[in-house]
DNA sequence: CTCGATGCAAACAATTTGCAGGAGC
DNA sequence: GCTCCTGCAAATTGTTTGCATCGAG
């Protein structure tokens, strides 16, 4: 992703046609509330802000859509809890914070995380892609009140 | 978990009742089927094999003993994919293989996966747990044929 | 007998699939 | 007009809830 912080449809249409897929409503619409808000959404929460106003996009077409983008590394994909999955737009190499307590996701600077002594791979078998989240809960004294 | 390679269902009665855990049958076949196997097992893959006989216990009561274990720290839940939970009976630290062409889990014992320079958490947040998943895919050599 | 604990049917939520309709050739 | 691509309704799968039942005190 772009370091953008204002992308306008017109830019989202281009991204898309330039990764290869074509640029039809419904993905500009699910691309640009990903990228606009440039934040860690669910599914869900995307297809309450593409259809804010009024229906634009079906559910199902949400999840394809994000599907595919996912796909073509133009997003990606967080697990975090069972039935949670989070987009992110922000596909440099970098790792997360997750908050058990407010649900939200936050940012880990790839730098600020350093792996070392990975094991040797299974046989037969290529590395795809390092996962990890920190799990954080809110400390007694701090949440609440 | 101890170090058992065999439980016996009684050790199982022992080692639910000695984490205040009431139990009871079905409760007792899940942990069996669990910990017996001790491998990385999906709560269907669990009512599977529960049942594999003739009925024991209810799908509901498969994710209720499960959420439970969980919840008293006797098993651990590993995410991995959208609608995947992995369920593992070692809740000792350690970490994960993801090979997304099989869907199969692979152990990585906590000394050969070391985190550095962990960031500083959120304000007023304390870490639960880090979860590291490393996924890979099948080399195209080794795959198929 | 009363009350809390338990298991499960049914409800709910998340995700995928199959197919009808439309755009490009 | 034929074909492939797209979006979405409906089906599927995963998970949670609410309540009838059981067992302990």
């Amino acid at each position: 992703m772009r370091n953008h912080e204002t992308w306008t449809k017109q830019d989202i249409v281009e991204f898309l046609r330039a990764a290869g897929v074509n640029p039809t409503s419904q993905r500009v619409e699910v691309a640009f509330v990903l990228f606009s808000g440039c934040q860690h959404l669910s599914a869900d929460d995307i297809l309450q802000k593409v259809n804010a106003e009024y229906p634009v996009v079906s559910k199902a077409t949400v999840y394809n859509t994000l599907g595919l983008l996912a796909e073509q590394g133009l997003i990606r994909e967080v697990i975090v809890e069972p039935g949670k999955v989070f987009y992110d737009a922000n596909t440099s190499p970098h790792h997360h914070f997750y908050d058990v307590d407010s649900g939200l996701l936050e940012d880990i600077p790839a730098d600020d995380l350093v792996l070392t002594a990975i094991p040797p791979l299974p046989a037969g078998k290529a590395l795809d892609r390092v996962d990890v989240v920190i799990r954080v809960r809110g400390r007694p004294e701090a949440a609440l009140a």
